[in-house]
DNA sequence: GGCGTATATGGCACTATAACCAATTAAGGT
DNA sequence: ACCTTAATTGGTTATAGTGCCATATACGCC
């Protein structure tokens, strides 16, 4: 594996792992439909400000979402379209999973 | 959020927690191409077997990858194309991500 | 300047993940 | 039956992620 590759892989997995939450996909999720501040994320996620806080500078520091500063509010947002996408697979991917899971069950039954 | 909801979400947070790992990413980079058993995955990913037979069972359990028993050997394969398509967006993310950051260094000079 | 609201950051306790080694299981060859 | 090879599992230790609280910062308003 050269160096490129490995940089590659590594920054993909990097990506991942700031998707891979719970709240963090829920996040992106809000924000697929339109921008929101750090308050109305935190009311929607029902969690601590600060956690919120630190869930949305995970999603930055790997530019999954942009934050523009407005007065006191920060407003978050997708930073790539991309995301949808990728998110989307994991739906296609999740689905078929439950198929899965269904027709072992009718196999036991 | 209806339970529907946080289920699935749920769901796809554990399906990517298993692809956000450069190893696992690797390997499904390789099962892309063809099967391979976990002795030929051992050796190109360059760590004990032990070692690459977890990620193995991570990446299984939420269905990314079917495993097939052949004599003492078992083959590895993937379960659903959709995890290329997803690692395809991937890529264009990263892929953006090194055009960011280039044009920043730009700005600063 | 002082106050209130919106975010961000540091610290802490808790849990989860990762890698290796050692031990186990499984299958073939002899 | 015994040995070898392939793979999995359990144990241990080190490291990383998470969530809340407390604290700091930034901004607008008075």
């Amino acid at each position: 594996m050269t160096n490129s590759e490995r940089y590659k892989i590594e920054a993909k997995a990097r990506v991942l792992k700031a998707l891979a939450h719970p709240t963090r996909l829920f996040i992106i999720d809000k924000l697929k439909v339109r921008t929101h501040c750090v308050c109305e994320l935190t009311e929607l996620v029902g969690a601590d400000t600060s956690t919120v806080s630190k869930h949305l500078s995970i999603l930055r520091h790997v530019g999954l979402v942009e934050s523009r500063k407005e007065g006191t509010m920060v407003h978050y947002s997708l930073a790539d379209e991309c995301v949808v996408k990728c998110v989307g697979c994991l739906g296609e991917i999740v689905h078929r999973q439950l198929e899965r899971q269904v027709a072992s069950l009718a196999d036991d039954a």
